[in-house]
DNA sequence: GATAGGGTCTATAGTCACTATAGGTTCAAG
DNA sequence: CTTGAACCTATAGTGACTATAGACCCTATC
């Protein structure tokens, strides 16, 4: 029987992220000691690195937590998941597009500045005019990984 | 005489984003209607510009914030802006780095699924076991673009 | 001048995946 | 039996927004 703090050396996981999984169901409710701290058999510990390895490779959580019952399911084809993989792929791999062209324009910025006073400085003209720059994908956002 | 709606368009920024960056004083109070609503004229619309470029590349606002702050100073050197943009494009290369391996290790999952049931998915599988995984960066996250 | 609608106002809460803090309790070693 | 590290709960903070509610304004048409 792990403590918390045991379970999260072992997993690499801070012990407040450990509290933070079962608060939102990702995790059960482990059993408790007579003083009332948490106590982990191996089937959590399990658990945990499955859900750290998937968060490790970008899943998000909800994904993780279909992933999770899934794997609580043996019978089920697993279709499912491989559309949750083969979407996180493409997700990676718009990702990435993105962040070349993004090394790429500051790449550019960067070599071309001179130094000298900031009113010359290539980088901040650059960021002023709007001209060849990518702004493809004017509002996007993406997390993690 | 832009209104928020007129900017908002002008500048591809949704109109909520542009007052959080006037609440967190990355855009000056402006004038106001005599009904009390905002009225932005080509500095601002300059200066929103130049954050929505900027965000763009991946920079977080307090970077924003120092590189508009140089860009008021027009006699500073430049040298910290160019630092800046060093540290943004460090940053973006780590990124596309893990990226690549994210990938490579993902793929891997989906290719080798072969269908069938969850019990034998190659994908649940890797996740399950940590072996040929990555896992040299345990806990670090990696915001935006 | 009245009215209709769309745009705008403030304030607050929600997002994601944690992380940090405060103030108290329990556990294991010596 | 005492110490001090580890644990407990609850709450708030992070970054960069986004969404909602309920009220107010602005312009155009009648």
């Amino acid at each position: 029987m792990l403590s918390i703090g045991a379970l999260s050396r072992q997993t690499g996981t801070k012990v407040p992220t450990i509290r933070y999984y079962e608060k939102i169901g990702l995790l059960p409710e482990p059993g408790r000691s007579t003083g009332g701290q948490r106590r982990y058999g191996s089937a959590e510990a399990d658990r945990l690195a499955f859900i750290r390895h998937a968060r490790q490779l970008g899943f998000p959580l909800d994904d993780i937590r279909e992933l999770l019952d899934l794997s609580d399911h043996p019978d089920r084809p697993c279709e499912e998941v491989d559309a949750i993989a083969r979407r996180q792929l493409d997700l990676i791999g718009q990702r990435l597009e993105r962040l070349v062209a993004l090394q790429g324009e500051l790449q550019r910025m960067v070599t071309s500045c001179q130094g000298g006073a900031t009113s010359d400085c290539r980088v901040l003209e650059v960021l002023r005019s709007h001209a060849n720059c990518l702004c493809e994908t004017p509002g996007d956002r993406a997390p993690d990984a």
